[in-house]
DNA sequence: CATGAATGAGCCTTCATTCAT
DNA sequence: AATGAATGAAGGCTCATTCAT
């Protein structure tokens, strides 16, 4: 039931905080953000009911460090992996894999930040920010391959395909649909290697 | 305050409960599933506390027939929608138009529904029929056509797209991007009309 | 434990809040403002938890009912005792001793008042109104009267007096003073005399 | 924010506990009792939570320290003012100046004891030393004048006057009362110097 | 069919207090 | 002597749901 083992008697303001933030993503992408409360995620991080207001004015406030938390790491992942590709397939392959690994995972969590989303207006502004930021990189991984011609409105909806076809894949909507995941994932595969140009076929190199 | 304004009375079990949906599809849409409760769903159709009850089981339940009302009545709209169309352009250009007037109008409820859907498996499973007719209407559509080649998965990647993008375009998702909704609005129209073929040319036969 | 015995199963909404009022000043009377809770008021009055929040915003909120009732019930007692009186002497007796007999019985309500007015605004507004309506008072039992020279500020000093004095009567301040409970009250008596004159000597009858 | 200026790091422990002493009179003074609590008493003095109760058993102890604290600082303000009179008038127009100007200093203090009093037994007893001793100085002064038929019935009236008139004064309830405060604080003179005599004329003897 | 007072489980939050460092 | 993270009992409040009328 409890996340991470043992905890220290006395960890860090920085340490508790982290294992709340860590327990709540687990709950909120196990039962949804309704799912739960403040004194669960506590109790599910090794901690008394209280301590969770020591770190959180609420629970809205937690889904957003959790949210943020999250989209981090994963941002951190999307650098590593770019980094790796081999080949124009390679890195629409790897995009695929990786963005679908992480709704796959986050599903709950994911579920969870819609609702505040709709509602909160600070949920808003990050996760707009995080869109763009999105958008941010596929102009630049643009840039470093050939000029093709793409619109900023291509490359929007082109990321919320990827998005909203992941997350069907992950909540399993597939399945009454007579479709096979690998399939789709070949048009998504597609879809994503047209708008990446593969590099200048005649560097120096 | 009150929807749709005097009600009789003692109406008919029918009538009170459409009342009944009714309000509770608006105040879901306005407010969210979790921004309002039962009595004041029923205090907003004119009705008192103990009368949601007569009527419907739970909350959840009252969700899910306000679902149902919903997409009916977008069916029927789809089906006008479609058979006044005078070209394929002009088909293509309906259904984005309806998808997002729909999408803009039941922000809310549609927002409702997807934790709903995350955690019950009645919603699911009609979730996932209206899903499949959406389909339908595709290969129907693209038989009444000339013969294109395309994959079940294919038609599952456009729904996708086209349901995320509007869903964007109603939550005002755009703004931060520096995307045009008309632009966005242009690839989608694409998109849609790439998936249903004109009509076979009157000559050749 | 339970206040007045048992209830209807389903009153009218007036009565539950006067039930509840009356098991409100009972309590904080007993063991003060700070010694109950709203759950408690609920069940001494008969009730569950959650019909107090249907009548009251908060604690506070009955506090302030019980208050306004305490001090309407205190005034119809007055207006009687007013009207009773044989003679001056009689009037002044029949004054200090209903003050002491509501500062004796509402002590810890009394007590519980005091802490709220000196955090709530609107309780000290009410608070202040009563005040002036015992100012009034005086004068009025003046003007039936014979013409005593007093000022309001004599008066604003007789009111306070009369309140501390019952207030440590009820609160057994005496006991170390070596200073007889009766010997306080003769005093108070004769201070409330000489502010209230007798009637002119010669009218008609 | 902080009291007192810089603290030293590890003072004596005299010295600590005066700090959290005077922290908590400050505070509850300005919020009252039930307004803070203990970890903002001792962070208000300038050290950690845990501190106060190296010093303190509970919260209810510091409020009859600071109480303790305060009446000791008054008895030896009333005893210079006592030898500084010039004249039975100067007296009295000190006696009533000094008590007014300690009610409004410690009006939230006060208050804050006086629920204190309601339901403590120590905080009682404490409470009544400090007025058998204030009887006792009223008699004493007495002795120094000319003998002035006198009961303890009196004095004490005088005293719960004096004390709730000031209270008064401090809580600003004379505002509604269209009674001016110097014409109040005049009676309040003329009470005291009825029960204050002059000195014997020298002359007689 | 409709009412609306009443319920009570349960989530949210505070704060007096402890204890390992 | 001091720290400050952690505790957990308890009070505040909501809301889905029931039931007597």
């Amino acid at each position: 039931m409890q996340l991470g083992g043992e905890r220290p008697r006395r960890g860090s303001r920085e340490n508790t905080r982290d294992r709340l933030v860590a327990a709540a993503a687990d709950l909120f992408n196990r039962v949804g953000y309704h799912g739960t409360d403040s004194n669960r995620i506590a109790r599910h991080a090794g901690y008394a009911a209280g301590t969770f207001y020591k770190h959180f004015a609420d629970k809205r406030e937690i889904l957003l460090a959790a949210y943020e938390a999250w989209v981090t790491s994963e941002w951190a992942e999307i650098r590593e992996e770019l980094n790796g590709a081999a080949s124009p397939d390679d890195l629409a392959e790897r995009i695929v894999a990786l963005v679908l690994r992480h709704h796959v995972r986050w599903r709950g969590l994911r579920d969870s930040l819609r609702s505040l989303v709709f509602e909160d207006t600070e949920a808003r502004r990050f996760h707009r920010e995080q869109r763009s930021r999105q958008i941010e990189m596929l102009r630049a991984l643009r840039a470093r391959g050939r000029a093709v011609s793409r619109t900023a409105a291509e490359d929007a909806v082109l990321l919320f395909t990827l998005e909203r076809v992941c997350d069907a894949i992950a909540a399993d909507e597939l399945r009454d649909l007579r479709v096979s995941r690998d399939a789709v994932l070949g048009v998504l595969r597609r879809i994503v290697r047209d708008a990446i140009p593969p590099r200048p076929p005649k560097p120096k190199r």
